[in-house]
DNA sequence: AATGAATGAGCTTTCATTCAT
DNA sequence: TATGAATGAAAGCTCATTCAT
């Protein structure tokens, strides 16, 4: 009731949704929210959430499609286009997990709801989901591309990007067990795992991949 | 309708019923599913389904634990208790791996879809999950533990069971893009890139967590 | 068909599907009448039950409280509170008598449907239909406690009330069988049935309670 | 798993299932109540119920006529034909309540549950129900009929007994919250209460019926 | 621009009843 | 005689969606 205010312009009123939509869907799940709950929580009327995003469908494409996008501006403003490849990839590594850090909601959204298949969701957005995927990947790709020796393949650098998004995962479990975790000390973590692991596993199995 | 028939005994039934249920369960997810898919996949009527399960809560239950113990008994069986701790997990990543490339299914219900859905799952389930979390942070765990040096962290070994999740998820996503993959050369992979990433960054950032 | 109209105010919606559930629980008794029934007695659709009244067992609850209401009305506006006690008891249940013959409905629902069935009625139904019982006690304790001598026990009192409803029920059953009795002739009845009694029994059985 | 054995005799079989349905019926009502619920409470499998009562109405059936033969042969037995008109119906409406007091769950299905109407209570069972409230009937008429003055008419006889009926229910409810209760202070009750009404109301009320 | 009123379709769940042994 | 296995039919309830104002 405090917020809810009459006449507003379109495109606030459908933003005012969409930030509900999210809240709500990643609360409970795509099928479990239902209509009515995201026009209570938007403090609109259900007929309105129709009027501007079509469906429930349409709704959570319109979250999909805008925390995608906010992710990827954001990733991409972290990495400066001239700094070292390395350099790159910690500071787009670490700008990914600091939205996920700070989104968890829109997170969850974006990489837990999505997969589900035979879904109305359309290809459209399980493509928005993969361009997140494809940034990442992308990072990795020209991290190392540009080194020397350790060309790494299109699907190495895939898995790691899935594997970037598992930890990202762990680490919207961990805010709530672990408060005192920031997305620095994750990204620290994470390549000092690698690092181990290469110390210990080198001598053990010569060649990989 | 080859093996359909009639009148079999409780227990078969009842194998028969979890089957179909991970069939469509994996392919719909848990809410779009429909008891009567469930039912029909079986190869019976829905009341047969509620019989047996109880509710289409508890037939994701029975699910979630046959399928769990399922994969904690392969991973615990490819795993020699006497043998060193990285030839035990390497053992035990393989193993893993293997199950999810052979149960794809069976993975995507377990992992991605105990995740999704809000709270309909009763703590139980989510303990269930759990233990196959659990059983392979244990397996990093016991592996760097009995080393010098390197002792790995609590948190360090979760985070890497979600790593190995993470890696897990993409392979389920690969099976259908590239048939060619294997789990052992997945394994590889997944070590392989551990140790360029630790090439790559030790010298750029000398300590970590 | 006649006055059937669409879009009509909730009040006036809510209060027809109490006319027609009311219908519909006198004639097949709770358990026996599905929504759909009192949906389609009402001229709407089943979801607007649920919609205003919540559940099955909220539409009878409705029903309960509106009617337990308007009897006690009935009856209170019959009473005249500076009468003698023997002329308010004669009003009250002649007022008592009335009501039932008029919505005989009503009294099943009220009477006979509340005993019935096991437990689904809340507590709190099953208080509304005790308000009349003591609204009929009350009336029988304050017509014998003001007069010397015959003060009757709150025990008696229930024992009168019940056998005045006893009295309303078999009034419900005559309607059919006999249109020629009236509530006044019913009342009159019981009271010269109770004088009969008395000079028969009185030299039998000397003491009573 | 006590009682059960295997290879009973048809009637005694039959006896069993009834007495296991009266206590199931009387606490759920005849809708609520499953057929499962009463074979278990019989102690056997839900075929048997059909083989031998043929169907759930049977079985409801089956219990109204035991138990209103019952009711009936007890009052029948307790009047003696030779005795004085009063002295029979004061013994007749005795036995009459104690069978109510010692048997609460037969009269509840006997008189509580079989009152809806258009339910798959054949006319045979309402009929069943109606000869307990004629034999009542017919004492209350032959104990005054004989009597010089005070002919009762049929009518008068039959709102008797539906008051003895209504108190006979109000019994029922107090057996719980009275134990003092029984059913000769009951008896004594109803008629004291005729000779107090009586005493008040003959002046006010000049005419009667 | 905004909403109260209304519904078709579908879901989970239950139950009386039968079949095959 | 006795029962485990199996189902058709229907009930309660919810939800995405539209209409009329």
């Amino acid at each position: 009731m405090s917020t809810k205010q009459r006449r507003l312009p379109r495109e606030v009123r459908e933003q005012q949704m969409i930030d509900a939509a999210i809240r709500v869907f990643s609360r409970s799940g795509y099928h479990s929210a239902s209509v009515e709950e995201i026009a209570e929580a938007a403090g609109i009327s259900k007929p309105m959430v129709y009027i501007y995003l079509g469906s429930k469908e349409g709704v959570f494409t319109a979250c999909i499609h805008r925390e995608a996008d906010r992710l990827l501006e954001t990733v991409r403003a972290a990495v400066e286009p001239d700094a070292a490849p390395e350099q790159r990839l910690w500071a787009g590594l670490q700008a990914f997990f600091q939205f996920v850090a700070d989104n968890r909601e829109s997170w969850i959204v974006l990489y837990q709801q999505a997969r589900t298949e035979g879904e109305p969701f359309s290809t459209e957005v399980f493509q928005a989901r993969c361009r997140v995927m494809e940034e990442i990947t992308a990072l990795v790709v020209s991290s190392t591309r540009s080194t020397e020796g350790g060309l790494i393949s299109e699907t190495d650098a895939e898995i790691l990007a899935h594997i970037a998004a598992g930890a990202a995962d762990a680490l919207t479990d961990w805010l709530l067990a672990h408060p005192e975790e920031t997305p620095e000390t994750l990204t620290r973590r994470v390549i000092g795992l690698a690092v181990t692991a290469a110390r210990r596993h080198t001598p053990a199995e010569p060649a990989g991949a």
